[in-house]
DNA sequence: GCAAAAGTGTTCTTTGTACACCCATGA
DNA sequence: TCATGGGTGTACAAAGAACACTTTTGC
């Protein structure tokens, strides 16, 4: 026997797909080839089925288009105003997701129409998903400055320089090249294969691998690469428009 | 023209609602006196009305129970699991909300037949009741470590052993008073008033009020009143279970 | 050899932490 | 005058930030 409460709604998943290539911070989205809003960009989402958890839901719109199914994603907030959708009352569970560049689907991708865009180019998004970006980030700081989740970003070999350079786009910052390494390093998260990086031009950086049951272990825990308090939420964002 | 898709759920919101009574933190619970689950412990809720935002229903659920309306209330998370909700497939959208416990209307509570009731004694609470306190807590204490929130919980006027007090109880932990005293004071959120808290049996403390434009001032920013990183999210939560 | 980027070390400053001591109050 | 709790100061330790120097590589 159902509730007697009748207002039941739609329940949109829209998922902010961030990835790094290796200067700065991209958003995956989608140029819309249906109605509403046709040929206008958009976030990737999609509505919850019956039978599906919030979770699984998104889990299954990230890998529609990107093919992956093992991101790190993380839901953020939930978006409800009365007229956020001019079609028709829906609230939105906002999710982002981190993934790494290099492993994508290509196809998967071009079958969506969407396209990699970096973060500082964002054109104006439909509904309201430029918010949802905004916030989207303003929780990747937060959780960035406080977990090692960093490195969902990058392949499975990298850098330490490489390693800075995403951070510094996290934050939209420069920091300390000598300083940053070697709070890297103390934490231990870190295991040095002895290979280079044979794509550089100059000096060859060390490649690095997660060390992988610590990082589970700081999962949870907290930590911090940054100098100060970089993770403050009134930061200004580099974002084209919002 | 509304949407093909046909899957339209019921929109619950759920509140966690803290208050402070000078010894620790605290719950307000009801207990039900309907069904499903007549008799047991539940946090208080509703559902999501036509032409509502999600804000707005937050704000009533928590206005209905306690006559405050304006409270902090910060949304952290959407409950999906599919059987959540035994009746009905419900999704909720929780809210946690800080009160000061002083200003509560003690008739709306008890018409609710609603306790306060303190976090070291909570008892089972239905549904998945028991993990959104479990996130509740964890999301106040890394919000609190970074932003000046506590004073939420506090009357008007308190003294800085008062406001200590608070920040053992959320972090369920002994602190420095004299280097709590020292970090509060800098931060220049405080303004003494030159009163004395006559309440205390021996030396009376001076009662210091919000320098209000700072406290907004630092909203958006970070602070920290605690050493270290007692915020990191896995330390064991002050609950008799869950 | 030179420019560009990686790697390592050292100093100074700031912040955190652990204390000791004095003051105000009521019983 | 004693117990309890508030208020202030100081000294040591740890962490953060600034900065100099060396190494590797391609041209």
């Amino acid at each position: 026997m159902p509730y007697t409460h009748t207002h039941r709604v739609l329940v949109a998943l829209d998922c902010i797909i961030f990835g790094f290539d290796g200067e700065g911070l991209n958003l995956l989205l989608i140029k819309r080839h249906f109605e509403p809003e046709y040929g206008n960009w958009s976030l990737m989402g999609g509505f919850l089925n019956e039978g599906e958890s919030l979770e699984e839901a998104a889990h299954r719109i990230v890998y529609d288009l990107t093919g992956l199914d093992n991101n790190y994603l993380e839901q953020f907030q939930t978006f409800g105003a009365i007229n956020r959708d001019p079609v028709e009352r829906t609230i939105s569970v906002a999710y982002y997701a981190l993934v790494n560049i290099e492993d994508q689907d290509v196809n998967a991708i071009r079958l969506h129409n969407a396209s990699w865009i970096s973060l500082h180019k964002k054109p104006k998004l439909i509904f309201d998903h430029d918010r949802m970006v905004q916030e989207a980030l303003k929780r990747l700081r937060t959780k960035a400055a406080l977990n090692p989740i960093g490195f969902e970003l990058l392949p499975g070999k990298f850098t330490i320089p490489q390693l800075q350079k995403l951070y510094e786009a996290i934050y939209d910052t420069k920091l300390d090249r000598r300083n940053f390494s070697r709070k890297v390093l103390s934490t231990n998260l870190l295991v040095g294969t002895g290979e280079k990086d044979m794509s550089s031009q100059t000096k060859k950086g060390q490649l690095y691998t997660l060390n992988a049951p610590e990082y589970v272990r700081q999962q949870q825990g907290n930590f911090g690469f940054l100098p100060e308090l970089i993770m403050a939420d009134d930061r200004t964002m580099p974002l084209s428009n919002t």
